[in-house]
DNA sequence: AGGTTAAGCGCG
DNA sequence: AAAGCGCGCTTAACCT
């Protein structure tokens, strides 16, 4: 079965949302925002659009004089989320201004626009998939975006909870754990990494013990943080440049980490070594299943956008390895489930993660097959780990 | 009226 | 001079 034919009837299937749920949410949120954007004004000394960056500029660095830490690519003063955390360390409008930004976010996006989402026929809300966008070979989620739903904060996960199964099914999310870390410690076949993985161990805990020549139960939270930073920078081509203002840490110091690093896990210097070379040696990078991504930039006189190339260069193996995996694994479970003919269905994928709605006479047999599908889809030199989780709404699936 | 770009931010 | 990959959506601001 081809994947584009998984697609369509995951979008055919679709999502429940409780729109009630969201209504209340939107109520209280917009509630919240009429007394920040009163302090807000307060503190300014003057009324202002608090969505608009341009006025937030004037009042900001025109009027209060606050210094400029960040400019964007058109010079202007920055008033992002970074700089807005740095300035409120020192002055009370930045606080106020993150505060409304967090609220106005969930709200104008999620709780305010998913339910006019809703299929009036269905009662369901159906995204589109697209197959043929992301250069890696990911898919993307639009109309309505369901990859990007908010998780990451407290108030953000209440919209999740608005995702929901009918009565006498489950919400079950199935994901692959730290996948893209697996698949570098594939593709370099590093010694210390494929060990690691092989115990099963906290990978950001193993790392840090290396990198700090500490014992495994003896690495700090700090030391943790740090190692998860440089796993996830080096998935990503990071420099020590971007590694030093992420840990907020001298360059230098975050070269000696990389360079520890690098000591540590050789294989994977080579790896990152080899695979730039074949970029410029070949115009194109390939994930372990063939897919490429061409990086015609690559040589590029433009260094700017040939460092662009080499960081897309690098990251593009590993990200496009877990989409292939993924793939893979849709193909599989939609299979098992029409041929023993349950009633479980696929309803939504997020790049690692699969979902699907289960009715609770299925509930035993899909928790015990789904991780044995997904695990099963290809044989790395690591083991594939799926976390699975199960619950009325896709919050507590998780 | 309708389209595009910039800035910002949600997710993996 | 920039400095971390891949996406989509919202608002403001600007353009035709």
């Amino acid at each position: 079965m081809p994947v584009r034919e998984v697609l369509f009837k995951m979008e055919r299937n679709g999502v429940m949302i409780d729109s009630a749920m969201l209504a209340a949410q939107s109520r209280e949120l917009g509630e919240k925002m009429l007394a920040i954007e009163a302090q807000a004004h307060e503190s300014a000394g003057q009324p202002f659009n608090l969505n608009s960056p341009k006025q937030i500029q004037e009042i900001l660095f025109d009027k209060l004089q606050l210094p400029v830490k960040k400019k964007t690519p058109s010079g202007t003063p920055s008033t992002d989320e970074e700089v807005l955390q740095e300035l409120a360390l020192d002055y009370p409008l930045p606080k106020i201004l993150l505060e409304y930004r967090g609220m106005a976010k969930l709200k104008s996006t999620y709780t305010d626009k998913l339910p006019l989402s809703v299929n009036r026929t269905t009662g369901r809300v159906h995204t589109s998939y697209s197959q043929a966008v992301a250069v890696t070979g990911r898919l993307a989620s639009n109309d309505p975006n369901l990859q990007n739903i908010p998780i990451r904060t407290a108030e953000g996960r209440r919209i999740r909870e608005a995702f929901i199964a009918p009565p006498g099914s489950r919400i079950v999310s199935a994901d692959y754990s730290q996948i893209e870390l697996r698949i570098m410690a594939h593709l370099s076949g590093d010694a210390g990494l494929l060990r690691a993985f092989a115990n099963n161990e906290d990978i950001h805990r193993a790392t840090a013990a290396e990198v700090f020549g500490a014992e495994l139960a003896a690495v700090s939270n700090e030391q943790r943080r740090y190692a998860k930073v440089i796993n996830f920078g080096l998935i990503y081509g990071m420099s020590a440049f971007g590694l030093a203002s992420q840990l907020n840490i001298e360059r230098s110091a975050a070269q000696q980490y990389i360079d520890l690093y690098f000591a540590r896990y050789p294989g994977v210097k080579n790896y990152m070594d080899n695979t730039r070379l074949q970029a410029k040696a070949h115009g194109y990078v390939e994930t372990v299943f063939g897919r490429r991504l061409w990086l015609p930039e690559i040589n590029g006189a433009n260094g700017m956008r040939r460092q662009g190339a080499e960081r897309a260069a690098i990251n593009a193996p590993m990200q496009g390895t877990a989409a292939d995996l993924i793939k893979l694994a849709m193909i599989k479970v939609q299979h098992w489930l029409e041929t023993e003919k349950l009633h479980s269905r696929l309803i939504m994928q997020v790049h690692d993660e699969l979902v699907l709605e289960v009715p609770q006479a299925e509930l035993h047999l899909v928790r015990e097959m789904l991780p044995k599908l997904m695990c099963g889809v290809a044989e790395l030199k690591v083991p594939l780990l799926v976390e699975l989780g199960e619950g009325k709404n896709w919050d507590e699936a998780h």
